[in-house]
RNA sequence: UCGGGGUUCGUCUAAAGGCAGGACAUCAGUUUUUGGUACUGAUUAUAGAGGUUCGAAUCCUCUACCCCGAACCA
């Protein structure tokens, strides 16, 4: 069950486990209980209880239940049988963040004490406007300065429940002038006097969410807390939390792309108002991506861990195919769902030479040859059949290959027929054909010099079961519907057929099912909540591929229409760097003459801008320049390999102009590779080039003699790359280089590589 | 005083600075008593412009575009 393929996700858990950063993996799935778990959740399940089990860790099922207002036992119900049915195991029972409530009460008083949170009293609408904008700073809370005393004394009455909602709240004391506003002192408690679904009336002050998810991990001893990107801006937070929560275990918050999935809505908020406005029949409806609506629908929980497998991990923002949702199912349906025979849309069919009121049992298979599986079923033959109105078309159109008139076709399993004549009623709707039988086709011949034009299912009306059968389409008609304007308003009104059809009675056989398929139709199963034995109703899970029907009706799949969403619209347009820089520079007068002169020296307006950006940058070239080297030489290393990160510029020079005069003494004398690398050691820890060259064995080797045999075994280690080189496949000369590099530890001249090998390939 | 993420076939996702690979979708063909399945083949991508390098999807710079953040929601 558990993926092989990696993703950055695991390369984190493989680096922090290697370097001994964690010895064990912990996740969790932390969901709110105020809506049931869609087919996004799902994504998430698979890869938290997924990492748990390929890492022989564990994973919690703990439900972030802080906020009293929109929560509901129901939904925990919901979303531990979800849990379980998709085939997670979450031990004995779910946790609950409420249960830590009094820890975290305990930890916001310690915060009190020690000065890093206090009792804010002002409003709603002064808060927010305190908090400033993204454009512009915060200030701070006339209430930040008071005593820690009096912060307990006011924290202790909120818990008392002396005050209303909404009078006080307790804010961390973080910063106010924060970049990231979710820094600038975030509330952690506020009043709400409502009755908690498990905690009841003991409370009447609640965490927030970024106050108390941090403190659930780091007691739950979680070592990766995996959540959506939404969540990057809360990290910083995060970790805040964490380190002045006196708490040991210290989890790292990791964000992955939630899941995007065309024609689709995926919002709980969505959700619930399809389910409240009474567009679809509930939470679930065989149409809705929820889990228990798919499960409805006749999904199996293998086909969902199929489909997350398939889709990957990333920080992409995606928007994935709803055709690879229906491959998984397809495909997880296609080996275990027995055949059976249904006609959905029926015309009769009547065979004219067939006897009255004679029958025959024909001994049928329940799985292709291809499945290889056992099993069959009885099913009876006669005079009067029904078959698909699809199957028939009296003026046949081109590529047509089923029933038309004169034609002959075989009956699955059965006779072949020609039809001979077509009945309609007064509308002009063919209701009957009537055909002639061979009865010597029943084998498998065709009829004696015919040719038979397709294979076509059919139910024998004498014995076939009457049911409703449900066909389901997607919910929207639009890919995106989420794009703009009211999303309602994409909705297929198509997305529910309800027809009625006849059925083999083989589906009411011992022990098959319940999923079948309905041959050349699709896969379906009786559904759970409306299907009776007396009255059967069919869900159809998801159609067979039909590359038949879909020959002029699939509409070119066009890209899907990203509009901006409305905060991206009114989203202030930050300076770029080039901006602030030139603003830099308007500034500060020794920066404005650095960037002329640069340009004097002769580099190029790009990089003298970059150089003159920043008094850091300008400062370690203008030490390089002092320590003798050129401007130029100065430049190019500085834009292209000094680490970012650095802010000690002047220590650096003497070692840099050092290490500029070993290389450009001789151009050869260690590789590029090394050369870029070195560089950045120095940066960091400083040194002498010419020592590390040295005990670091470095330098380059360009003599034939030592590259040749190299190049010889790689040549002779891979003789279809080398075919393929000689076939023309030139680009394969990259691999060639690279594994000569490899095998030389990167210390080989690769010029010269080139060279030997160019001679070796032709 | 804005900050944080992101951009590779139509879609999703891989590629120690060294073969741009896989899956879905699409289109052909083979097999088939399902216009299914299976199999084979084909098409199609590194956002753009510069730079560094023997070699860039990957490193540097710039530009463009997308997403997220101003709930007492999570």
């Amino acid at each position: 069950m558990t993926s092989k393929a990696s993703d950055f996700i695991r390369d984190i858990i493989d680096a922090d486990l290697e370097s001994g950063k964690r010895t064990e993996v912990r996740t969790r799935f932390p969901p709110e209980p105020n809506g049931y778990l869609h087919i996004g959740h799902a994504k998430s399940i698979c890869l938290n209880f997924g990492l748990a089990q390929q890492y022989g860790g564990t994973c919690n099922l703990r439900f972030d239940d802080t906020n009293p207002a929109k929560e509901d036992q129901e939904y925990v119900d919901s979303i531990c049988a979800d849990v379980r049915w998709l085939g997670f195991d979450f031990g004995s029972e779910a946790l609950f963040a409420s249960d830590y409530f009094e820890k975290f009460y305990e930890i916001a008083v310690s915060l009190i004490k020690r000065g890093k949170a206090y009792v804010c009293s002002l409003n709603e609408e002064e808060i927010r406007a305190y908090r400033g904008s993204l454009k512009d700073a915060g200030k701070d809370s006339p209430h930040r300065t008071r005593t820690v005393d009096e912060n307990l004394d006011l924290f202790g009455r909120m818990r008392a429940g002396e005050f209303e909602d909404g009078a006080h709240v307790l804010r961390a004391k973080i910063d106010m002038r924060a970049s990231n506003m979710k820094m600038r002192d975030p509330l952690l408690y506020r009043i709400r006097h409502q009755p908690h679904h498990r905690t009841g009336d003991t409370w009447c002050i609640y965490p927030m969410y970024d106050f108390a998810h941090p403190l659930e991990d780091a007691i739950e001893g979680i070592t990766h807390s995996i959540c959506t990107l939404e969540f990057e801006n809360n990290r910083p937070l995060y970790d805040w939390v964490v380190a002045n929560s006196g708490l040991s275990n210290v989890p790292e918050q990791i964000e992955f792309a939630r899941l995007g999935l065309d024609y689709t809505v995926m919002s709980k908020r969505k959700l619930l108002q399809l389910v409240e406005q009474g567009h679809v029949s509930g939470w679930d409806d065989p149409r809705m991506l929820t889990i228990s609506g798919m499960r409805r629908r006749g999904y199996r929980p293998e086909a969902i861990v199929r489909f997350c497998d398939l889709i990957g991990v990333s920080k992409n923002n995606s928007t994935v195919d709803m055709g690879k949702l229906e491959y998984a199912v397809r495909d997880d349906l296609n080996p275990i769902a027995p055949r059976v025979m249904a006609v959905l849309r029926p015309i009769r069919l009547t065979i004219t030479n067939y006897e009255e009121g004679k029958s025959e049992s024909l001994t049928v298979p329940f799985f292709p040859p291809d499945i290889g599986k056992p099993g069959e079923r009885e099913v009876l033959f006669g005079k009067n059949l029904y078959i698909e109105a699809t199957d028939f078309e009296e003026e046949p159109s081109k590529g047509f290959r089923r029933m038309a008139p004169g034609r002959w076709i075989r009956l699955r399993y059965g006779y072949c027929v020609r039809c001979d004549e077509a009945v309609k009623d007064e509308a002009g709707n063919v209701t009957e054909v009537r055909c002639t039988f061979d009865d010597s086709t029943l084998g498998g011949s065709a009829p004696e010099g015919e040719k038979v034009w397709g294979i076509i299912h059919w139910v024998n009306a004498a014995d076939a079961r009457s049911a409703e059968v449900r066909i389901y389409d997607r919910l929207f008609k639009s890919a995106n519907p989420d794009a703009g304007g009211n999303f309602l308003d994409y909705l297929n009104v198509d997305s529910l057929e309800t027809l009625k059809a006849f059925v083999e009675p083989g589906v009411l056989g011992e022990g098959v099912g319940p999923r079948f398929q309905f041959e050349r139709q699709g896969y379906f199963i009786p559904d759970s909540v409306d299907s009776r034995p007396d009255a059967l109703i069919f869900n159809r899970v998801i159609g067979l591929k039909d590359s038949w029907a879909k020959r002029d009706v699939e509409e070119p799949a066009k890209p899907i229409e990203h509009t901006k969403s409305a905060r991206s619209v009114t989203r202030p347009k930050s300076r770029s760097k080039a901006e602030i820089r030139a603003a830099a520079r308007e500034r500060n007068r020794k920066l404005a003459e650095r960037f002329a002169r640069y340009q004097d020296v002769g580099l190029s307006e790009g990089d003298a801008d970059v150089l003159s950006g920043s008094i850091a940058w300008g400062d370690r070239l203008e030490a390089l320049a002092t320590a003798g080297v050129s401007w130029e030489l100065g430049a190019k290393w500085l834009l292209n390999e000094h680490p970012r990160d650095d802010d000690e510029p002047i220590p650096f020079a003497s070692e840099a102009s050092e290490f500029l005069a070993v290389i450009e003494a001789s151009e050869s004398r260690i590789s590029t590779a090394a050369a870029r690398a070195l560089w950045t050691e120095l940066a960091k820890e400083r040194g002498s080039a010419e020592e590390r060259i040295r005990s670091q064995g470095l330098e380059q080797v360009s003599d034939d003699a030592s590259i040749q045999p190299i190049v010889d075994k790689v040549v002779a280690d891979n003789p279809g790359k080398v075919e393929a080189y000689k076939g023309g496949k030139h680009a394969l000369m990259g691999f060639f280089v690279g594994q000569v590099m490899r095998a030389s530890q990167g210390k080989a001249n690769a010029e010269k590589v080139k060279e030997l090998l160019a001679t070796a390939l032709n």
